[in-house]
Order: structure tokens, then sequence, then C-alpha cells
DNA sequence: TGTACATCAGTGAACGCGCGTTCACTGATGTAC
DNA sequence: TGTACATCAGTGAACGCGCGTTCACTGATGTAC
């Protein structure tokens, strides 16, 4: 940060990105035109398609960041307390906390799921979120642990999608982390 | 449907709805103009706006038109398995098979979700939904119902979205049904 | 240490496009008499 | 049964706007000698 605006940027990739952010939480994903971003980085209106090719290229950029962030999320709740109910609820907590990437990252038509860093942070994510069923009462997962992980991710997605949509019910509080272990316990209870 | 097109529509609100749900399916909410509905509907560019106000009264109109449809599909489910796991089943049948409704339905932000139709028909979906949570083994619940139907609701949610998005795995198949089963099984298999 | 030059990040004017909205209008339909 | 008139659903030309993209350019930085 120079205190006269120099003609190179410096970083301008992260400038963008932080705009896309805050302009993702405001209007949604669909919504954000590179030239807003543009405007809130304070650069020219072309900078951001100089830099990231196109607006697909931008969002892929901020979904391979978003998995990252989901990633080191679950793994650290994971070593922390060794309990796959508060991976759950980091789940919730990341989704809730970085709404921008989340939705982003949940929008495969919005960006390259191909490219190799999103496919690379993806992986990452899942095996964080997958693995930590082993961590729970043997036997939990029944006969399918695929099935169980799938259950598991279900209802944190789910739990934290309808946080995000307003759609659950005011009489929950303002922290999504206490329903989100109610719900887990209900889920995560010994057969 | 007469041969000649005539100068009254006859069905103008039905044609556009129409239109835009194939819209909505094929580039999601918020990807949709008013003037792209007119030409798949076959009518002036102006006539939707002349019809609902504006795209967020389009949306409006068909969020209530979905909540409406998904109660109908709960309800009919419940009142012919007396199972909710099958009320469960019934949602993400709904989510996949009315894709363009069921997103619009959970983006308040782009439609008037307080308006009477929409609230109505939300109320009684949300009672089919958390109504049939009695219908299971006694002492399922816990001490907290609505705890226990915000896990119901957020497990089929989630698995609803996650599949709509692509996020699940190939192995799971082409039919949604079959892991809303499986997971539905293993959360509400007796505590 | 100084000079010349290649590189490339970012600029800004210009373009064509699809959009929502406005508004005077057209013509089909329903009702009063 | 026929005529006059009000209503209103839908039209189409016109507008201004923000968008993505292009492209010749500018100027900061790094490297060779």
């Amino acid at each position: 940060m120079t205190t006269a605006r120099p003609y190179h940027h410096g970083n301008l990739r992260h400038a963008v990105l932080s705009a896309a952010v805050d302009a993702i939480t405001e209007v949604g994903p669909a919504g954000v035109s590179l030239r807003d971003l543009a405007r809130r980085a304070g650069v020219s209106h072309a900078a951001p398609a100089h830099h990231f090719g196109d607006k697909a290229g931008l969002l892929t950029a901020l979904a391979a960041e978003g998995y990252g962030l989901l990633a080191d999320a679950l793994d650290s709740a994971h070593q922390r307390t060794q309990d796959f109910l508060e991976v759950g609820v980091a789940y919730v907590r990341f989704a809730v906390g970085h709404r921008a990437h989340f939705e982003v990252m949940f929008r495969p038509d919005l960006y390259h799921s191909d490219d190799p860093e999103v496919l690379a942070a993806r992986e990452r994510a899942s095996k964080a979120l997958s693995g930590g069923i082993s961590s729970l009462p043997s036997g939990w997962a029944g006969p399918d642990a695929r099935i169980a992980g799938v259950a598991a991710w279900s209802l944190v997605h789910g739990l934290a999608t309808l946080w995000l949509n307003g759609a659950l019910p005011p009489a929950l509080g303002d922290d999504p982390e206490t329903p989100a272990r109610s719900v887990a316990a209900i889920l995560f209870r010994a057969p």
C-alpha cells in the first residue's frame, strides 16, 4: 500500500478478489460485473479482465481459494477437537463466515470447475470432511461409510444453506453454531 | 392455443411462467431477462413486464407456485405412505424434478418474499414437512421437536442442493431417491 | 555505476449489444341500451 | 338483434445505461552489457 497510487498496482489480484468478496456478499455471484470490481478496487475497468481473463477466471480463483480455506478450517477443527461433530460445526461456521466463497464454490456453472487448483483444493476439503467420519464411535457409519459421509455432508450443507437463505425460524437465534451442534448430535448419536 | 396468433394471448401469465421455468433451468434464476421470456413465449418484449410488473413480480408468482407444488407433494407422500422418511424422499424428488421452482424459492432476495400468496404457500409446505415428524416412532424427535424438524429439513435440503450442484460423487447413480432414502434412514433410526 | 532495451502490468477510448422502462397506440372483448 | 362505447391486454418504437471486449498506448521494472 503506497501513498500515491502507482502505475503498477502491485497486488491487483488480491485487490480484485477482495472486491469480489465484498460485491458477491452484497449482490450474489451472478450479479457481479468486472467493471464494478474495477471500480471497487480503484483500477481501470479493463484491469480485472486483463488479469483474470474473464469473469469465470476470476470466480475460478475465488472458488479455489474457498476450497482451500474450507479444507484448512475442517482440518483445524479435526485436529483441535478430535470430534467429527465439531468438524460439522466448522463447516457451517465456514459457510456463514465466508458466504461469498461458499456461494461461488457450489455454483460450478459460474467458473472453470475442472481447473487443477480447484480440483486439488476440493479434493483436500473432501478428504477433510469424509475422513473425519473415522473419528466417530466405531460402528456409527454402519455398513456403508460412503453413504454415512453423504448424510453428514448433506446435514451440515443443508443447515448452512437454509441459514444463509434466511429460511430457518428466527427463534433459532443469531448463532448458527448452536443449531449446527444440535442437529449434528441427532445424526451422530449411536445407532 | 388457436391457430393464428390472436392479438390477445389468452393465457399470457401461464405462457410466461412456463417460459421462465425453461429459462431458469438453463441459465439459473439470476440470468433470466424479461425480454428473453417474451421471445420464448412469442409475445412482445414489453408483455411480461405489463403483466407481472417486473422481474421480481414474475419470480414471486413462480415462488408461490413452487411452494404450493411442494406442499402438495409432501402432503401426498405423507397420506400415501404414513412414513416421514418418504416425505423426506418426496422433498428431494420435488427439488430435482422442479429445479427452476426450487432454485427460485430459496432465493428470497430475487422476489417479494413477503407476498401473501408466497407466505401462505410456504406456511403450508412448512406444516407438511414439520408435521410429518409426528409420524416417526415416538421418542425419535427427542426433547426438542423443533430441532428435530430442522435436522430433517437440513438433511433433505442439503442432499437436494448438493445433488443439483453436481457436487456428489457420480458413484451414487442417476436416481437421487436412492441416496435420499439411505441418508434419511440413518437420521431416522431409533435413538 | 550508467545506459539501452525488452518485458509486461495496467490504461482509457471506443465499439456493439442486450437490457429495463416508458408511452402513445391498437384491437379484442364485454356491457349498456 | 344491433349499435355505441368503455375497458384493458398486449404492441412496438424509442430512450438511456451498464456491460464485456478490443486495441493501441503508457510507463514501471528487470536485465544485459
